[in-house]
DNA sequence: TATTATTTTTAGATTTGTCTAAATTTAATT
DNA sequence: AATTAAATTTAGACAAATCTAAAAATAATA
């Protein structure tokens, strides 16, 4: 069976908002694709009827074992491409969304199998968040290098890159640790130094070398 | 301005079978798109109003200079999907076309003008059709190998490998010269010969070498 | 618990692209 | 030129996805 592009947007919407154990709102959907629950209800009843999703009225909305594989398969082609977008095209990390939202939606099997060779299998896209694989499994969260974190999303120090005493030196003195939780507030392109925010306390520069030797999970 | 996807199909559609200088009539249309006349009739009036193309009832259709920009740049996507498929991904060169017809859809502006440089500005597509540029200048249709040429496609033959007595005594055996006109039939991939078929001539198979020795140009 | 307030659904209308069947225009033929 | 045939357009209807306004169900609060 297929499916318009509509309705993959209403399944993917689903997806990324059922990730606690309650059930997914008319109104959560209807805000985050931006229209009305009135549509909402109508889409909810046209799919059930395909089920891809188990529907009460006025209970609220889930997807059932179909309806998650279809998310994961959209959910797949958008990171595959955002990957393909910064690492083959050398796009900016931050500039490849609105295009993978529409490359997500080829339906080719044969190119999302062959664009993942290409790329070299890879598990993570550019904003760290892992890429299902053919069946629909995707790796733990990794840690990624804080140099690599997006703006403005929280993250917790997860790892160091060595253990030398100048680091851990340097460390101690920012009272930085494993588990500090942080964001990254600006990058400054002409030394690669990021400005990072520690909660409770005054956002701070610290250099490329130090960043990378960070790593951090999101949180 | 943007198009939806069935409005560019029209607009490239028209494009296609416009070659010529008559209008393009509504029942070739229909033909061309798998519709009937009546939707056609519907479709022309609305380009019209976004003046796409020139249109009078009963008169047949033809692009404007808009309407033939918008063309040009709907092929200039096909062609560097299809040519990024078979280079990059190693698609055949005869499995290309769907997923072509999905991707030439895709909107970002950047994301075609990056996908031309990763190419290396490619100037013509697989099947040998020429690519427009950014400005919608292509090159005249190359001579392309006839091991190249898509099947069923009538071809003229246009240049020789080498002038080599040994080739030309071959060629003059089977009667093949400058300007003769032929088809592709089947392609064998064990040996790689292929079958080709000249006008008032049964067919007959010719191997890889000779077939690499020969340029032809489309008709 | 009774009464608001909020959320959700229904009813009816709109837009896009399509269709069939009937009417109209152009082309072909006697 | 009159008539038949073919191509094209109009009229009216339908499915998909959306909307507004009103009704119904659930949740919150006095």
């Amino acid at each position: 069976m297929s499916f318009s592009i509509t309705e993959e947007n209403y399944i993917k919407a689903i997806f990324h908002l059922q990730q606690g154990d309650e059930n997914v709102s008319t109104n959560e959907l209807a805000a985050e694709l931006h229209t009305k629950a009135a549509s909402v209800t109508d889409m909810l009843k046209k799919l059930k009827a395909k089920k891809l999703l188990s529907y009460e009225r006025y209970k609220g909305v889930r997807l059932s074992a179909e309806g998650k594989k279809l998310a994961l398969g959209i959910v797949r082609k958008h990171r595959l491409w955002e990957f393909f977008l910064v690492d083959t095209l050398q796009f900016g990390w931050d500039e490849v969304h609105e295009v993978a939202e529409e490359l997500e939606h080829i339906s080719s099997k044969k190119l999302v199998e062959k664009l993942d060779a290409f790329l070299g299998h890879p598990k993570f896209d550019p904003h760290g968040d892992p890429i299902p694989d053919s069946h629909g499994k995707m790796a733990v969260q990794q840690h990624i290098n804080l140099i690599d974190l997006a703006l403005n999303k929280m993250a917790e120090v997860s790892g160091v890159g060595s253990q030398s005493t100048e680091l851990l030196e340097l460390l101690k003195h920012k009272h930085i640790g494993i588990g500090t939780k942080l964001e990254v507030k600006r990058k400054f392109s002409f030394d690669h130094s990021i400005e990072i925010k520690i909660k409770n306390q005054n956002a701070f520069t610290i250099s490329q070398q130090l960043a990378q030797a960070l790593f951090v999970k999101k949180v």
